[in-house]
RNA sequence: CGCGGGGUAGAGCAGUUGGUAGCUCGUCAGGCCCAUAACCUGGAGGUCAUGCGGUUCAAGUCCCAUCCCCGCAA
């Protein structure tokens, strides 16, 4: 079988997923239909928005399925005779009864190099603990949540200036390089898997709300990394005066204890330091709750009484 | 009609009990200096979101409506 002949549905729903959808598309892959999750109101107005995958289906006349709870209703899944099921970022837990469906079976494109950090946010993890090298896993799905044998990965080097934007945008492109190499091998059936090392599985679970907040008992490094795996989206934050003070980008400066955890000692031309407990961070990039985003300058002339303020 | 904050020079803000606008940064010109992101001098730049709305002798400042931005919630 090959890309034209064979049958695929590709299951997937963010921005990620329809980049690779559309390369797929655009190398000729016969997608017979997309699955993703269903609209949701956006934003303050609630703006029912059709998400990433949909709009690039549409774009190419592939039927979209939306179901609000797939582990009940898969059955039109029969209908469209699958030979293979690639998923990417989906959203939902794929019950066992749609992963018996097709005859090459499920396949997943998981955002990290496995058996490190399965779960939902393999990305962010990888800038949380400050990796420098991280990757997407072509793998084989099973009942377990990614814990099925992998076929081929594809590494992504983190830089210093990463974020989780910019790094989206990167294993995106790794997704999509690894899906164009891999998938004609496996669709020949040439593309042997190899179990995942049990003993050196870790788990990225969704980050929750409450995990925004930037704890300062941490270190410079462990919070620099949070602010990058939290940014631009969410953002991670710190208050002033009850007020949430959201920081989108810092830097470690150096090792230097010069006054108390979460105060800010400089605030200057040349930047916005904040105490942390072992050391000195600059905020680059910051926004308080009610105002736009803006640089550490624009931050410092509305605020001009900053300086020896703490943040908490 | 979910809750709340806000729309004032290119940027970020201030503007007190209503009397036609100020600060910091940037920018331009000149100066100082070996040099500078530092410093000094001077300049340009705003119909204060919109409605030629309402109150008033007088509104950025009070009232009303609309539009837009942001935080939260979803």
């Amino acid at each position: 079988m090959d890309k034209k002949t064979s049958r695929i549905i590709f299951m997937g729903t963010p921005e990620i997923s329809s980049r690779v959808l559309e390369g797929l598309i655009l190398d000729g892959y016969n997608i017979v239909a997309v699955i993703a999750q269903p609209d949701r109101p956006v934003g303050r107005k609630k703006i029912l928005t059709p998400v990433p995958t949909k709009v690039v289906a549409e774009k190419y006349n592939i039927p979209v399925y939306q179901p609000i709870k797939i582990r009940k209703e898969f059955e039109f899944v029969y209908e469209l005779k699958p030979d293979l099921i690639l998923t990417l970022a989906y959203g939902q837990i794929v019950p066992q009864g749609l992963l018996d469906i097709p005859t090459l079976g499920c396949i997943n494109l998981h955002g990290s190099l496995l058996p490190k950090y399965r779960g939902a946010a393999p990305i962010q993890y990888a800038l949380l603990n400050n990796d420098k090298v991280t990757g997407m896993t072509l793998m084989k799905m099973v009942k377990e949540m990614d814990a099925g044998e992998m076929y081929m990965t594809e590494e992504v080097t983190i830089d210093e200036e990463d974020n989780s934007t910019s790094l989206f945008i990167k294993m995106g492109d790794a997704a999509l390089r690894l899906a164009l190499k891999a998938l004609p091998l496996y669709l020949e059936g040439k593309l042997p898997g190899t179990p995942q090392d049990e003993s050196l599985v870790t788990f990225a679970p969704s980050i929750k709300p409450e995990e925004e907040k930037i704890d300062l008992n941490k270190t410079k490094e462990e919070i620099f990394g949070q602010i990058r795996a939290l940014s631009d989206v969410p953002g991670a934050y710190l208050y002033l005066d009850n007020l949430k003070i959201k920081i989108y980008k810092a830097r470690i400066v150096s090792d230097e204890i010069v006054g108390e955890v979460g105060e800010i000692i400089k605030a200057d031309k040349g930047g916005l330091y904040l105490q942390a407990n072992n050391g000195l961070l600059a905020l680059l990039d910051l926004q308080k709750e009610g105002k736009n985003r803006m640089d550490y300058k624009s931050f410092i002339n509305g605020n001009q009484n900053i300086l020896g303020q703490k943040l908490k």
